[in-house]
DNA sequence: GAAAATATTTAGACTACCTTAAAAATATAT
DNA sequence: ATATATTTTTAAGGTAGTCTAAATATTTTC
C-alpha cells in the first residue's frame, strides 16, 4: 500500500506528464512537490521497484498502467471530497483544495463508493473538472475558453483552468461561478481583453489572462 | 502542530488516564498503540517539551490542560466523523471506527464546525457516546447497565461500553441498536445472565458480559 | 565540437519514529 | 529484608523521507 508521500509523488508525475507529452523530469517533480531534486532522485530510486512507473537515470519517468490507476484514483477521491465540502458543508470553491488534498489519502474503496452515491454520483467537481469513474474514465465535455467566443456570443461557464485562491476569489467578486452567463460585448484589440456582460447584469472588462482561464460552452448549443 | 503519531499518543494517554485514576504507565500506552515500551519511553522524552503532559521517569505520565484539550478535540472529531459515516453514508456502527481514526487527524477547526452543523449538532455518536462540544465539555446522561434493571423493567438502549466489531455484529444479529427496548423477563441465578424480550418481539438470553456492555435508561423515566 | 549552462545524481548527514537486547529501577513475595 | 518478578529505561541501530554540497551527465550555444 502506497504511503501518503508515495501517493503525492505519483500524483505529481501524473499531472506533469499530462502536460509534458508523457514524461516527467526531476526538476519539475521537485518543484511540484516543493522538495529538492536530490530528494526526488532518491525517492524515484526507492520507489522504482513498486511498478508505478518506469525510471531511467537522466531520462525522466513515466507512469505504468498501475501508476495511472493510482493517480486517477487520487484525482477521483480529491474531486469527490471537493464536491462534498462545497455542496454539503458550504465551503466556497476557493477554500477546498488543501482539505481535499488531505482527505484524498484516506484509502477505502467502500468509503469512496458510498461518498459518491451520497453526493449523487457527480460528474464534475466545484471547479468544473471532470471526476473520473471507478475505472479511471473521465467524462469529456465540449468546452472552449472565453477567448474563442465572437462578439455578441454568450458563454455559460463550465470550468476554470487555474485553481489558485486569488483567481477564484476574483471570480467571486465578479459574481462569476459555474453556470454564470458571459456575453461578449466587444474585443479590445490593444491588449486582447474582452468587454463582457455578466449574468445579464454587470458590465466588466476581462483581461486576456482571465479569458484564457475560463472554460465555457456556447449558450443554446447541444 | 502535533503530528498524527503525537496525536495518537495523546489520545492513548487520555483514554488510559480516564480509567486508571489520572496517570498512564509505559506498558499500558505501548499496549494501546501496539508498539514497544521502549518506543513509548523514547517518544515521551521527545514529546515532553511540548507541554501536552507531565512525564517523570518511572512515574508515568499525565496530561496538562493543553493535552486534555487536544485529546477531547480528537474525541470530538472522531465521533462527529462516525456520525457522518453512519447517518449520511450508511455505514453500519461496527464498520466506522478505523475510518474515523484516520479522518480525525485532519486538522481544521472550520471543517469540524461545518461538519457539526451539517450533521445537526449531534450530542451522541452511533455508539451512544457523547460528543464533546468545541470547548471539550461532554453531555452527561443518566444511564445504567442492563444488569441493574429488575425483573419486568424495560430499558431503552442508549449506548454500548465495548466498541469492538464482533460485539457490535452480535448486537446486529439480535436486532439490538440504539433505541431498542429490552424488557427483563427473568434473572438466571446460575450465571447471572438475563432472559429478555427485545423490541417486544424476540425472546433471548443475554449473558452477564453482554449485559455489562449495554447502557440503557429506564423506559418512561425522565 | 568544445565551452558553458543546466539538469541530475551521489554522498553524507539529519529527523521522526520504530525495533531488539541489555541494564536499571521499582514492586512483590517469602 | 532479601530474592524474584515486573516495569521502565538505555543503548544501538533500522527505515522513510528530508536536506546541502559536490560530482557527473546532458543540453545548449557559439
Amino acid at each position: 500500500m502506497a504511503s501518503i508521500t508515495e501517493e503525492n509523488y505519483i500524483k505529481a508525475i501524473y499531472k506533469i506528464t499530462e502536460k509534458n507529452q508523457g514524461s516527467a523530469n526531476t526538476n519539475a517533480i521537485a518543484a511540484h512537490l516543493s522538495t529538492s531534486p536530490a530528494s526526488v532522485t532518491d525517492m524515484l530510486k526507492r520507489l522504482s521497484d513498486k511498478d508505478y512507473f518506469h525510471y531511467e537515470k537522466y531520462k525522466g519517468v513515466y507512469l505504468t498502467s498501475k501508476g495511472i490507476k493510482l493517480a486517477t484514483d487520487l484525482v477521483r477521491r480529491h474531486r469527490l471530497w471537493e464536491v462534498f465540502l462545497v455542496d454539503k458543508l458550504n465551503f466556497s470553491w476557493d477554500e477546498v483544495h488543501d482539505l481535499a488534498e488531505e482527505l484524498e489519502h484516506i484509502k477505502s474503496d467502500d468509503l469512496i463508493m458510498k461518498l459518491d452515491n451520497f453526493l449523487g454520483n457527480p460528474k464534475y467537481d466545484p471547479h468544473g473538472d471532470p471526476i473520473p469513474n471507478a475505472d479511471g474514465k473521465f467524462t469529456i465535455r465540449n468546452q472552449v475558453t472565453l477567448l474563442s467566443l465572437a462578439k455578441e456570443e454568450t458563454g455559460v461557464v463550465v470550468g476554470v483552468r487555474e485553481h489558485d485562491t486569488p483567481f477564484l476569489q476574483y471570480l467571486n467578486e465578479l459574481k462569476i461561478n459555474l453556470g454564470s452567463e458571459i456575453k461578449i460585448l466587444s474585443h479590445i484589440e490593444f491588449d486582447h481583453s474582452r468587454k463582457v456582460l455578466i449574468n445579464d447584469e454587470i458590465e466588466h472588462v476581462l483581461s486576456h489572462k482571465v479569458c484564457t482561464n475560463l472554460f465555457v460552452k456556447l449558450k443554446n448549443h447541444k
